[in-house]
DNA sequence: GCTATTGGTTTCTTTTAAGAAACCACATTT
DNA sequence: AAATGTGGTTTCTTAAAAGAAACCAATAGC
């Protein structure tokens, strides 16, 4: 019966699918991963220069994804004591190795995008 | 000055950052990927025996989900004329090509637990 | 004393995603 | 006649994500 090869499949991968799971929680929403591209163009970028350039971005927004990007060690948080205050934001080692998979979404997006046009 | 530069680099790239996000856009959401590594791993498979092998997803998701998947070319939704009426649901060979992204989600996400718990 | 800059926080509102439950047409089985 | 299986849709509710606007402390310049 089909059911049960799907429960023994899906059995058989649970780290598998939990670990799609895992990288989709950290890049989904729809800034986070465009921050992480902002970075690495870029390298170091203080608060204001991140939110100017991911323009329409609300302060709000950038504060609360890039916490929960310092969290998952993507990216690196230094405050420098100047005056007044200026806090510069850059990618780890670790947010280093999203390259692959930034590659990845981004050659899929455009194929598919000439296969949505080609018909 | 540094903002110039940030905007001169994000000009260069708008086809780019515009591929990133449709991809996003289409994989993004609780049950989407997962939806289509089900159908990579089981072949064809009817409504109700994705429902249950995707166990929780609600009927009304699920056939949102499909179409919109179908929309995009990455499943086919093959009506049969039997009684009752079944439907099969099977990857095309467009959604095919998600398999690359889908190991690389994969294997990110494997190594970035071993990254956050090591430490 | 007034204004601007920096890097936020707080509060409130809107939008989007998701879930639960009931319903439906059609056909078969009991 | 009632229940069951199939592939959904409809309606209502809840939860999560995102946006807008006001505010704030510290410091500097005018």
């Amino acid at each position: 019966m089909k059911l049960d090869d799907n429960l023994v499949l899906s059995g058989q991968c649970v780290q598998q699918i939990l670990a799609i799971k895992d990288t989709m929680e950290l890049i989904s929403g729809k800034w986070k991963i465009l921050i992480v591209v902002t970075l690495l163009l870029n390298g170091t970028m203080r608060f204001m220069e991140l939110k100017k350039a991911l323009n329409g971005i609300a302060a709000k927004k950038l504060s609360y994804d890039l916490r929960n990007l310092e969290i998952n060690k993507l990216i690196d948080r230094k405050v420098i004591k100047s005056k007044p205050i200026t806090v510069e934001y850059s990618i780890t080692a670790h947010g280093r190795t999203l390259d692959n998979l930034i590659s990845e979404l981004m050659d899929w997006g455009l194929n598919h995008r000439k296969e949505i046009i080609r018909n």
